[in-house]
DNA sequence: TCAACAGTTTAGAACTATTATAATGTAGAC
DNA sequence: GTCTACATTATAATAGTTCTAAACTGTTGA
């Protein structure tokens, strides 16, 4: 409960009432200077390291929905038996080690634009994103 | 039974046997000079409507998951909650229609090669994917 | 030709990520 | 403090997928 009154405004402010679940996932989520890509799964196993105080799944899964909708987190596509999420936020695009299963970002800035000659008639394009798969070179 | 000698020389040359239930599928899947993307559930649907004997649906995995890891099915990674199949093997990008939860191929052709400013130590790139989600425009 | 065997199919159970339910708890307004 | 809408929770339900183990079948080679 220290500098936590930025999560509460923040919360507040988007119309979530800033509850102490959701005060600590924010802390998780959002107290690093890192972005980071996360399972569902991996959130749950941080809250029970970061507190004694249990989070019931069903919490886990709204909040990160309620964040999700509110534009705090992205879903990535990479995976359909689980779904990823990724606090950097961002118009990025990301690496897919498929050894180590792992996802790393591309900054957008080291893409050069992508060029599409083609378009579908009415419809306008929302987002362009690159997915560059990776493996270990020998 | 027509020119399904085509289909039981390319499943026995790859170390599959052309079962009964192998060649229909190859008939559905490949017997059209489109490609197209499907689910597991669209698969099933397209067998019932195209012949009496029932498939069960252990062997449309079975089978699905063979062909993907012989290279005649790519998976698509759009995070939905279930899988999508490609019968187009080639290299090409998607438009996802996110009104319809529809995917539109891209020819490679038609996307100018997409440059990447930065490497993975270690690592080699096995694929470039390009996604561009649309919506309707107003 | 046909027995033997490995590969394949199958119904149904199991598994797993996710969502729904409905009762209890709580934040914020008045 | 009271009220109410919002939130949390344990648990059940759902749905896509994988597993199991028994029955079946394509292929081989004696
Ligand atoms: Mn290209
Ligand atoms: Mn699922
Ligand atoms: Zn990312
Ligand atoms: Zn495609």
């Amino acid at each position: 409960m220290l500098n936590n009154s930025h999560y509460i405004d923040k919360l507040r402010s988007s119309g979530l009432r800033p509850t102490k679940q959701r005060i600590k996932i924010c802390e998780i989520l959002f107290n690093t200077d890192k972005t980071f890509h996360f399972t569902i799964n991996d959130l749950v196993k941080k809250i029970s390291k970061a507190t004694n105080d249990k989070i019931s799944l069903a919490t886990v899964y709204n909040t990160v929905h309620a964040f999700k909708k509110k534009g705090y987190l992205k879903e990535i596509p990479i995976n359909s038996d689980q779904s990823y999420f990724d606090t950097n936020t961002s118009h990025h695009h990301h690496f897919y080690d498929e050894n180590q299963k792992d996802l790393i970002d591309i900054d957008d800035a080291d893409v050069e634009p992508v060029k599409i000659n083609t378009r579908i008639p009415g419809k306008k394009i929302k987002s362009v994103e690159v997915l560059v798969k990776v493996e270990d070179a020998e």
